[in-house]
DNA sequence: CGAAGGCTTGATAGACCTCAAACACAGTGG
DNA sequence: CCACTGTGTTTGAGGTCTATCAAGCCTTCG
């Protein structure tokens, strides 16, 4: 956390893309040559507005961002939530307008890239090319299972899927630590992220809690038995793509 | 081999990459060098399954297709509908494990491309890569879109957005004549699309039809005033990306 | 003609929302 | 040091939306 070595968040984005593609010495290297602006943001500010036009796509150094779309009367649809490592705007680099916004949901360190620097790093490597372009193709899948998610399951499995997903996904960016995940969100984000209302959330939390299968605190979460959690979520990480690099 | 006049699919399909980006002669004159195998679909069949590891891509050159999850107890989730023109399982260019199942919900010409064929002329036409990369990227709009319809939206609401999408990407790619728009769905694909049951579907159609915004008969949609029915389903075309092509 | 698939409609039940008030906690400033 | 404020959580009660169940009907098709 907090103090970035020199260049630690060019290390960050070549593990993530090692993590999900193979990446050449060379082009690891020009990866490294990367122009970025380091920028501080707190917990509700916003990254990136539905409606915008960005010049530049951001890279999640630290802290935890998500996509969400305003809805009228003040309702609010989070559609991913971001660990570091991720590029929740990559789509801007072919999609010209934003469709929706990108927000902080807790003190987070974003790196903006150009995408005049990303074009070129794609042009000249398809390697590069490659592992950006399934980085948005799992977020598809992750939005894919979210659809099922809100529109097939209970209260008390949707909640139960978000938190193993959460927890898995920061797992494979190595975050969690001694089985405790850094867990900012509050009872309205993952209302808003499963299409129910806070209270709803707070009843299927306090629910697990009581059986036992969730610890939280701290602003953190535990699964002390996640095989149970999981089958109560239906949750199969299948969908995160985490270990299936294709075998051209 | 299909009844098609020879190559007609190859100008679907060039056609519909035109309609995203911008090609040149050259690589059109490419695309039309790909092979493919032609195949009819009846409805119901499944063109790819989950769990599959597909070596080919599908085009859809006539009907209409749709992605959809298994869920436990015989539940359905469809994740997106297809019109011609459409890809719907590019992402099995860089996710080697299919997450979900993609069926015919009408009779449906599809013909498939090996996926070698499809990554040698990414490699060597970048204006190709970005046309697929940015179809890709619409998809994945769509989805959220998808997910902000089911989370946040009344039922009667819901069905109003899908007839809108529907309606809207039938008449982008020239399948809209007259004001009619062909129509194979049946409230239990459009149930299994908005995450409701067939009876709360068929209750909103039948509201929307004693209103005069719908017309449904013969397999086909009118909709006399769209500007309402979007009103109603907050649809704003927006998310579709139709005319947003990027300007560098 | 019978069967199958889909549509229609009503009645009942249940999941979830909304409203509201109380509670906990951290940060702030006098 | 302690009120004060703001944000988030907790809990209850009532209401509503939508699911489920069930039956009848209509078309298509073998």
């Amino acid at each position: 956390m907090g103090s970035h070595g020199t260049g630690s968040w060019h290390e960050r984005l070549i593990a993530k893309l090692q993590s999900i593609a193979s990446l050449s010495g060379e082009e690891a290297e020009a990866l490294r040559g990367l122009p970025v602006t380091i920028t501080s943001v707190n917990d509700h500010d916003v990254v990136a507005r539905e409606g915008d036009r960005p010049s530049r796509c951001c890279l999640l150094v630290d802290g935890f961002l998500c996509r969400y779309k305003a809805m009228p009367h003040g309702r609010r649809q989070i559609t991913s939530f971001h660990v570091p490592g991720d590029m929740p705007d990559l789509q801007g680099l072919h999609l010209a307008v934003m469709d929706h916004s990108l927000g902080a949901l807790a003190p987070s360190t974003v790196a903006f890239i150009p995408h005049s620097a990303l074009v070129e790093l794609v042009d000249h490597h398809p390697g590069i090319a490659a592992a950006l372009w399934r980085e948005t193709l799992i977020d598809a899948s992750i939005f894919r299972e979210w659809i099922a998610n809100i529109g097939r399951r209970t209260s008390y499995q949707r909640v139960s899927h978000i938190l193993c997903e959460v927890f898995r996904k920061t797992e494979a960016v190595g975050l969690v630590e001694d089985g405790l995940c850094p867990f900012p969100l509050t009872t309205a984000d993952i209302a808003d992220a499963t299409g129910l209302s806070p209270v709803e959330v707070n009843r299927a939390l306090h629910k697990l809690e009581g059986e036992g299968l969730v610890l939280l605190s701290e602003n953190q979460l535990a699964i002390p038995d996640m095989e149970i959690l999981r089958r109560i979520g239906e949750f199969d990480p299948a969908y995160l793509h985490l270990a299936d690099r294709e075998a051209r």
